[in-house]
Parts: structure tokens; C-alpha cells; sequence
DNA sequence: TGAAATTACTACGACAGATGAAGTAAATGG
DNA sequence: CCATTTACTTCATCTGTCGTAGTAATTTCA
């Protein structure tokens, strides 16, 4: 399992990526999260709508409801132009930290 | 520059590695922090000490006082066994949340 | 058919780690 | 001798995560 310290910071990004691939809503995102991590991470249900809440506060995300017969009632969400000028911005951050952070680790160690 | 979001959680583990190279102290660690990075990480002093008093409480570091006629008294720290252990953790770590982070990145973004 | 599990959230409070601001004090450099 | 660098400490604030709890509809399955 992974700390949530080092995700921290990621959360955005994951689920800025998930709603790059479609648009969605909460439950599908966290069962789309642990299916690509391989279940190595599950978030936790209030990290994410508290994650939905900022980015939509920012602007990254809109939200909007589906006409829909069948089911309980969901919020989906889309991303918007600024949001994946962002995630983009973020996934270039991504490979600037594993470049430092690897010079703190010591391969002989794993 | 690199979020500090990213970083927390790696902090501690950036401490460790260099006092696995040599017993030190704060003012050379973030020194030492910012060289290793290429100025691209410079850590704040108040996150350098408070990650001291943290590591400390924890015994995965020891603090001592050299004899010096010289220069300002410092507080030298070296690394003790449990903190090694927690280091490797951290190292396997690392190399998990790199694989789960990657699959939310777009290659095709950088 | 009825109970349990799953889906789909919301609200609230606590906590940890990072950080800004400010201060102290000795040593060194020009 | 004055500014800068070295070497910290204290304190208060902020952000993001997470535990707990609650609501409510829908699906499963015995």
C-alpha cells in the first residue's frame, strides 16, 4: 500500500487524467483508481469529493447531471480547458520530482 | 520548482539518505539538499527542523554535540538501525508509487 | 419477499506536515 | 564595523487527508 503523503499532491492529477479518458463520476473514478494502480491505491471516498470540491472551485472541472431513468442520481464531471492546462503543467512537475527524489534513493537498497 | 505537496512524505527520507552518507547537521543538509537537486528542491528551514524533532521522536535519528572551538554550536545528527530500516521501507516505497503515479501520466503531455 | 450488500454521495471534526513571519545570536567577509 | 552568512527556535496558520457518521436508492441473492 501507499502513504497517502507522497500521493498527496497527485490526487488532482489522477483525477484530472480519469476525466481526460471521459467524463465520469465519483464511484466509477475510484474504481477506475485502484483498477490502473493494480489496487495499490484505493482512495478514500471523502480525499476524493473534497478533491472534486477544489477543483471545481478552481475551475478545473464542471460539474453537470445526466437525464437518466435507471440508477440513483449521480453528479458527473468533465474537465474543462484550463483543467488539463494544468494536468499537463503537473505532469511535467511529475518528471522533474522523480528525477530529484531519485537522487535521494539508493538502488542497492531495493 | 518543484510543489512541496510531492515532496512531504519525502522529506524524512531525503534527511535519512544524507545522514547515511555522514553524520551532519541542518544548515548542511539543505545545503547539501539543494546541490544534490541542482537547485531544484531548496527545503525550507522550518520543514528541515521540525522533520529533525519528527525523526528524532521516532529514533530514526540521534543528535550530539561535537567539541568545537570554532564556529556556531551545532546540532550534529547521525542515523540510527531503526532509521536505516525505515529508510529501505521508504526506497521500496518509492519505487511502488512511482509505477502507480506513472499511470496517470500523459508521456504525450510533456 | 425481505435482508444484506452495493452504489452514490454529504457533513463534520481532527490531525499531520509545510510554511510564513519573526526573532536570536555568533562568526565571517569586505 | 557593518552586512552577510551560519545556525538555529518559536509560533501561528493553512491545506489536504481521513475517520466517523449519516442518508438514501438500488441491486443481489437466499
Amino acid at each position: 500500500m501507499i502513504s497517502s503523503d507522497v500521493i498527496r499532491g497527485y490526487n488532482d492529477t489522477i483525477i484530472l487524467y480519469l476525466l481526460l479518458e471521459k467524463q465520469s463520476y465519483g464511484y466509477e473514478i475510484s474504481k477506475r483508481i485502484k483498477e490502473l494502480s493494480n489496487g495499490k491505491y484505493v482512495i478514500k471516498e471523502t480525499t476524493l469529493y473534497s478533491a472534486f470540491n477544489r477543483l471545481l472551485k478552481k475551475g478545473y472541472i464542471e460539474s453537470f447531471h445526466k437525464e437518466q431513468t435507471f440508477g440513483k442520481k449521480r453528479t458527473y464531471y468533465r474537465i474543462t480547458e484550463s483543467g488539463l492546462l494544468y494536468y499537463q503543467e503537473k505532469c511535467r512537475e511529475w518528471e522533474l520530482t522523480k528525477e530529484v527524489i531519485n537522487q535521494f534513493i539508493r538502488e542497492d537498497y531495493l
